[in-house]
DNA sequence: TTCAATAGTTCGAAACTCTTGAACTTCTGT
DNA sequence: ACAGAAGTTCAAGAGTTTCGAACTATTGAA
């Protein structure tokens, strides 16, 4: 069988569901380094060390279908990106202030800047 | 037994704690609740109608333990307040943006305003 | 084309959490 | 002291989470 990587349509996206998302420490570690290096990751790059793979795969699925990532089949990986932009519109705020939150030592932003 | 309804303190605060704590749609609704009607508010009131005692006090617990609301027996009750300034302080932002996406539609303000 | 390696996904079982009725505790008013 | 009101605790069934084992898809040789 072959699910290809759903992802909802902006329109389609809960809060509750990118709050819940969001609320599982490796998750949360997982959209952090998306977010910091704005360069795609797949999933063991974007995933904290030593996470048993198919742990991985689960809270991928969960941050994809929260919307919170969109993820591509690239060759033999599966390449992840935020979908920051998506989510601002539809709950401005929200995913910025967690990620700020989050992080209260560093804050390099997009433009390489510190 | 009697635990006495602990809270955590500022510090001790948990983002994922909080995040988890609104990710469930009846939290969420109880959590706007006590935003809009700024007064404190019992358990019953407060939670969704027919949602049963056990789970309304299940839901209260997980929300009292993040640090989200602060329960205080009044008599046979007990009324809630949510302890927005110190989680403003804490995760700046957070929690108003989550409270603003999660009601588009109605914003009545304290003085009857809308 | 076939093989092996790499990157993820699916399955299944144990551990954990959520929901809810039943029983219990606290406080108030009579 | 008793009945009633408001919550809490307990226990059982349903639903999740975690993670090893088996599986699938893609690539790069040989």
């Amino acid at each position: 069988m072959k699910r290809p990587l759903l992802h909802p349509q902006p329109e389609e996206l809960r809060l509750e569901s990118v709050l819940y998302a969001l609320a599982d420490p490796v998750r949360l570690e997982i959209v952090r380094r998306l977010v910091t290096g704005d360069c795609p990751l797949n999933c063991s790059a974007a995933a904290p060390a030593h996470l048993p793979k198919s742990t991985q795969s689960h809270h991928f699925q969960i941050l994809r279908e929260a919307g919170l990532i969109c993820s591509e089949r690239r060759g033999t990986e599966v390449v992840n990106t935020l979908r920051l932009d998506e989510i601002e519109q539809r709950f401005p705020g929200v995913v910025t202030a967690i990620l700020k939150a989050a992080k209260p030592f560093q804050c390099p932003d997009a433009d390489g800047n510190a």
